[in-house]
DNA sequence: TGTTGTGATCTGTGATCACAGATATCTTGT
DNA sequence: ACAAGATATCTGTGATCACAGATCACAACA
């Protein structure tokens, strides 16, 4: 299973309290549990992480560099809301740079991140049809299976410009999906992972490209479809 | 003229300490005046920017959150050394994203971000040839008519991106740049970009792409030649 | 009833202090 | 002369405080 937070993050022997404020956060938001125009107030965080404001003040200007949250001009930080314009701007990016991680892998891919692809494949797949209060659990499951594509690309670089990408569509991919689990049991998620999987077997690059480009867009369009999104 | 800063250190009415201390540390980077490998003290910056340490802080975890700095696992924070394989790394997805972006923009142009785009090319032309002392002026005028460019694209998500690597890749190229002025009168770069002027303008999308990963690539190689990189 | 003004409260920002660990410098031993 | 240990200095980290501006709640007026 691949991590999708930073690897400082990981390798750091004493992870700072700003380091475990900031991956507490990434949770939250690429997890949907805050939803998007909701206000953060630093205090309250540092309350609830049970540290001062110092350590949450690192983490929200962190995830403000990255866009993953906004600051107001004098109030509060909040989650970007996502207006159409917005998604479909980070969903046109990330077809073109997704896809090229997806096709690097099934150029550059070995036996060993072989097996785990597949092996998250199988895990998201046993899925379908989940249960309700099964969808957190999905969320998870598809963003493994992803992050697993793309770390066979091999390249730091790409990982990190896509992990960035995920932590600004999250609140809203997730939010969206686990209100509506009907559209996992379409199964077109996993037919495009599906496909996907295979293409990386056969290193079949554009194959893998489109396969990854298709699950997006669908993604994206039932998002879209739902009229969720401001403005 | 276009800024290669963030949108909201435009947009704030009153900038922050720390966004200011950020936008100043930024364009020490991005113009190679800090080396690779060198230290930078907290304090020492904030005595030298007249603030306190606080607002530098906050600058430094901004830049070390998109890798542009490196926090060492418990001493001074280090712009971060560049070997080979991250250079090569970087270059790739360089090629493949900033090659996206020109693309987009033969595909969107439109007649005032032409405008833009010829007079940036035509400042950069004008300097081919230039005396040591004006490689400075030359590096900012390359990045200018990138930049113009890749505005062009009108995507805020992959202008961001790319920002985020120039960032990193700022203080070698620039670095090597300037000691090495020879290299802008082979003209191989005016080449390149002229090429793509005339790509964006006819809307070749696929030869604006050629264009600038021409650009991008020779310009790596001459650094790769350069033998400067660690390790 | 609707609007406006005014004080209370909450916000992020920035400065300062305390602290522990890493580093550098000097001293002491052989 | 050189290595090893002790001390002094410098480092980032985190907590706390002061402050100004934004927001909210409520009351007074029309």
């Amino acid at each position: 299973m691949k991590s999708i937070l930073p690897s400082e993050t990981r390798l750091l022997p004493q992870p700072t309290l700003g380091d475990q404020a900031y991956v507490r956060l990434s949770g939250l938001l690429i997890s949907g549990r805050i939803a998007p125009g909701e206000r953060l107030s630093i205090r309250d965080l540092a309350t609830t992480f049970e540290v001062s404001m110092t350590p949450v003040r690192e983490a929200v200007s962190r995830l403000a560099a990255t866009g993953a949250l906004e600051v107001t001009r004098n109030r509060a930080a909040t989650v970007p809301l996502m207006n159409v314009q917005r998604f479909r701007d980070i969903t046109r990016v990330r077809i073109q740079i997704e896809g090229f991680a997806a096709a690097e892998a099934a150029r550059l891919r070995d036996a060993a991140t072989l097996a785990e692809i597949e092996a998250a494949e199988r895990a998201f797949r046993k899925l379908q049809g989940a249960r309700p209060h099964e969808m957190a659990k999905a969320v998870q499951l598809n963003q493994e299976f992803h992050f697993a594509v793309y770390a066979a690309a091999t390249s730091p670089t790409l990982f990190e410009i896509i992990r960035t990408l995920w932590l600004q569509v999250g609140p809203i991919l997730n939010l969206d999906l686990r209100e509506n689990p009907e559209r996992l049991e379409q199964g077109e998620a996993v037919g495009c992972h599906q496909t996907a999987v295979a293409a990386i077997k056969n290193g079949d690059t554009d194959c893998a490209r489109e396969a990854i480009a298709r699950d997006i867009a669908s993604a994206a369009a039932f998002i879209e479809g739902q009229g969720k999104l401001s403005e």
